[in-house]
DNA sequence: CTCCCGATAT
DNA sequence: ATATCAGGAG
């Protein structure tokens, strides 16, 4: 708790003292799941939960080479379905927030993906994780900051929140971090969760913010 | 809080 | 063997 006394203002600048150094690391910083629109950023961000963006790019490849519209999703053969997608985990969960949600698209927004943190948390199997990256992504939209297990565990390391909570998490990030820059710094800050400040062995002797890090071990 | 769940690195 | 991976629902 080496940063329990700091004041709002010193936090803010440490956070954008960080999110620079890393921007110039990363300076392309940008979702690493691929995808052509809206329909397929949603699928793919709903297949990447707790599995590498790595493996869901894979299935990926295969899913949107055989279901194009929300329509071919929302009427998708489950086991088919389910058989492709398999290797990222919870398969049968995913299968199901894939159909229903696009059943949802088809039947309240012309079989368009929403543009609205309000509607796109509606769906089933979105929440503000997944919303957040599809308004940031791909409309270009800031109305919150992406929380997945990456900017949860860095922003706990850093001691940029007290909270656990990914949705308090979210909270406080968005008062220390200018909102102009809340896309950009989820995007950094899971980059460089995955490159370096990784669950496991964090490598904090290459870490370009080990000085502004009260968890940075030698 | 638990459950969903396969693949991979350690 | 175990922890962890772009979470969300009940």
């Amino acid at each position: 708790m080496k940063y329990e006394k700091e004041k709002l203002e010193e936090k803010k600048e440490r956070a954008y003292t960080i999110l620079t150094r890393l921007k110039k690391i990363y300076p392309t910083a940008s979702t690493a799941l691929h995808h052509t629109s809206a329909l397929e950023l949603l699928v793919a961000t709903i297949l990447s939960a707790q599995c590498t963006d790595e493996r869901v790019n894979l299935v990926t490849k295969a899913l949107f080479s055989k279901y194009h519209t929300t329509n071919e999703f929302a009427d998708a053969n489950r086991a088919e379905l389910e058989r492709i997608i398999k290797s990222t985990g919870f398969y049968r969960a995913k299968a199901n927030s894939i159909i229903n949600c696009c059943k949802m698209l088809v039947e309240k927004h012309g079989g368009v993906v929403p543009d609205t943190m309000e509607d796109l948390v509606k769906l089933p199997g979105v929440g503000r994780k997944t919303a957040n990256v599809i308004l940031g992504n791909f409309y270009g939209k800031t109305e919150g900051i992406v929380v997945d297990t990456h900017v949860k565990r860095l922003s706990e390391l850093l001691e940029l929140t007290k909270q656990t909570e990914p949705e308090k998490i979210e909270v406080d990030l968005m008062q220390i971090i200018p909102k102009k820059n809340w896309i950009a710094a989820g995007n950094i800050l899971i980059l460089h969760g995955r490159n370096i400040c990784t669950a496991r062995n964090p490598r904090c002797k290459e870490c370009k913010v080990n000085d502004l890090c009260p968890s940075a071990k030698d």
